[in-house]
RNA sequence: CGGGAUGUGGCUCAGUCUGGUAGAGCGCUGCGUUCGGGACGCAGAGACCGCGCGUUCAAAUCGCGCCAUCCCGACCA
């Protein structure tokens, strides 16, 4: 491609709205434009990218024995009217209705339509199982969208599908994908790590996220220290174990004294509370006062802890959970917030970190304004229902599996794998005659990969104060061939001979051809993000060179223009070994 | 949805407080010089100052309403 006639407007200055580098990179560097609030048009620079990604994708799930297939983006309401997701998925679901009043809506998702379809063909157990995928554009229309295409509302991603017999099954299909996404993800050429994680709102029992590891990532994992243990998990997800042998129930010495009412006059907060008597937040618990489905609930950590409310969600199988607002809490506890305590609370569910199981007397709220109890043992001051692991875990809790340490990194999300079980075949009715001769309902399994997200990804985790580094696997062109011609012709000549015979050897070279000075070309292909660049000047010409300069590490090598195809190739493939790739 | 901010040539912004002929840099067009890390000179084009209503002799500037975008929070494959 030349770049005199490719459409890839460049810009020096960053953009107003681009709060993270992906963002500002990929708006600079001309590979998307916003239309409008999280939904981006991809420039012919971005697209090749973008395209690129989802070869890797197709072929590593074709391997995989996934089949592709391209489902519709409109989805009646009447199939997440079976699932019951058309009243629970909230507002994240696009909703609208044609022109005969019926309802519809953009899939963010495509479980139902899907289960829709094998339900309609498949029959028997023999016709198991099957996998299905499709690289589409989603919508979910996020409350806030950001950060350019990593949380944008509109998106393209592989979702694939699996259906199966049995448990075993379902099993197999979902060890066959998480080895396809570590195939794909390796081959993409980012640095990246499976964790352990929750399964969300789609449901299941198990699932697995892929995360690309960057310093700018959303979400926090978990990592075991210890190498050979593995253990890895979302920071949702990541369990907590106590150290040592924790009693079945708390302990509570005879002869204790009594709880005491001390005042806190306008002290809320845990620092607050402490720094008036002069406690360490180990020594006071927090109760804090939760909504689920329209139920309060109190959950009772340390004061130096943090409450996880996805494992607070999945203990108490809730579908909805969210902080009371004041006037329940007001309610509940007859105080304003910071007052609540576990001592006399009714009329809510009262459960507690598992930690609380191994403390001693301890400081709570009173349920009274300005004024907190001390002297409290949970085990004969308060109802505790249940004592279970609640809090999230630190740094300085030991690995789950081995007990050695835990450090963590950050990363972005870009893949999810998760056993559906029978939640959707089910509801859907989706079954088969087993060889028995009955009915059984189909195993599900579920797998994403955010395609666009990962071009985003790609960025937080490769780039430099120029622009971004892409991986030669999934960058829009190998090779930025610059030629310094001026008005030399024998320059521009010796530049137009290269282009072809890269063309024509197969290489993607886009050719700067442009009539622009030294520097403008230099920025520009450094700000595209080329991983191999070629520079042909008139000094270099002269003895028979030309330039070849790693975008990422920078070192540069002269290539022999006589023995040009050859030394081109050679120091291809040592790129490519850089980034621990396969050159193709 | 709560809190904060911003809307002025294609882009980045000044001008708004204190009302009085709409500005700069980048980009764009033409001519000339220049040509290995975002050149320079000269000449140009380009603006319903987010939208509406109001106040005023006069509104980018003041008031009210709306819309859009961004940031923080809640939420999230």
């Amino acid at each position: 491609m030349r770049l005199s006639r490719f459409y890839v407007p460049t810009l020096k200055e960053d953009p107003a709205e681009a709060e993270v580098v992906s963002h500002r990179l990929l708006v600079r560097a001309g590979m998307i434009r916003k239309l409008t609030s999280g939904i981006y048009t991809f420039l012919p620079l971005g697209l090749r990218t973008l395209n690129k990604v989802a070869a890797i994708v197709r072929r590593e799930m074709d391997r995989a024995g996934a089949q592709e297939i391209f489902m519709p983006s409109v989805q009646p309401a009447d199939l997440w009217r079976e699932t019951g997701r058309w009243d629970i998925y909230g507002k994240e679901l696009l909703r609208f209705k044609d022109r005969h009043g019926r309802d519809y809506c953009l899939g963010p998702t495509h479980e139902e339509v899907v289960t829709d379809l094998v339900r309609g063909e498949v029959r028997s157990y023999r016709q198991l199982p099957v996998n299905l995928y499709q690289i589409q554009t989603k919508f979910r229309d996020e409350i806030r969208p950001r950060f350019g295409l990593m949380r944008g509302r509109e998106f393209v991603m592989k979702d694939g599908y699996s259906f199966d017999r049995d448990e075993a099954g379902a099993e197999k299909s979902y060890r066959d994908m998480f080895e396809a996404y570590v195939r794909a993800f390796s081959r993409i050429g980012l640095g990246f790590r499976a964790v352990e994680a929750d399964s969300g709102p789609i449901g299941g029992s198990f699932s697995h996220e892929f995360m690309v590891l960057a310093e700018t990532g959303e979400d926090t994992i978990a990592v075991c220290e210890n190498g050979s243990c593995g253990y890895a998990a979302n920071l949702e997800k990541a369990e907590v174990v106590l150290p040592g042998e924790t009693p079945g129930a708390p302990m509570v010495p005879e002869q204790a004294p009594k709880p005491e009412i001390v005042d806190t006059p306008g002290r809320h907060s845990v620092d607050e509370v402490c720094g008036f008597l002069g406690l360490d937040p180990r020594d006071l618990v927090k109760t804090l006062i939760f909504e689920a489905d329209g139920l309060p609930v109190a959950a009772l950590v340390r004061g130096d802890r943090e409450l996880n409310e996805v494992k607070l969600r999945n203990l108490l199988g809730a579908t909805d959970l969210a902080l009371a607002d004041e006037a329940l809490v007001r309610s509940l506890t007859n105080a304003p917030v910071g007052f609540a305590g576990p001592v006399g609370l009714s009329g809510a569910r009262i459960v507690a970190d598992s930690e609380l199981l191994l403390s001693g007397p301890v400081v709570c709220g009173a349920n009274r304004a300005d004024a907190h109890l001390k002297n409290v043992l949970l085990g004969r001051d308060a109802e505790i229902e249940r004592f279970a692991d609640l809090r999230t875990v630190t740094p300085q809790d030991p690995c789950p599996r081995c007990g050695r340490g835990l450090s963590f990194t950050r990363g972005i999300e870009v893949g999810h794998v998760f056993k559906l079980g029978r939640k959707y075949s089910e509801a859907m009715n989706a079954s088969f005659l087993d060889e028995d001769g009955r009915e059984r309902p189909m195993v599900m399994g579920c797998y994403g990969i955010g395609v666009s997200r990962i071009v985003a990804a790609a960025i937080e985790q490769n780039n430099d104060e120029h622009g971004p580094l892409f991986p030669p696997s999934i960058a829009a062109f190998e090779v930025a061939l610059i030629g310094l011609a001026g008005k030399d012709r024998a320059v521009a000549d010796k530049a137009e001979e290269l282009y072809r015979v890269l063309s024509e050897a197969g290489v993607e070279v886009l050719f700067d051809d442009r009539d622009e000075r030294p520097g403008v070309k230099f920025n520009d292909a450094d700000l595209m993000g080329l991983p191999m660049q070629l520079i042909l000047g008139a000094k270099g010409l002269a003895k028979g060179l030309v330039e070849a300069k790693d975008r990422r590490s920078g070192e540069r090598v002269d290539l022999s223009l006589d023995d040009f195809v050859a030394d081109f190739a050679a120091w291809r493939a040592r790129v490519w070994e850089s980034w621990g790739l396969e050159s193709g």
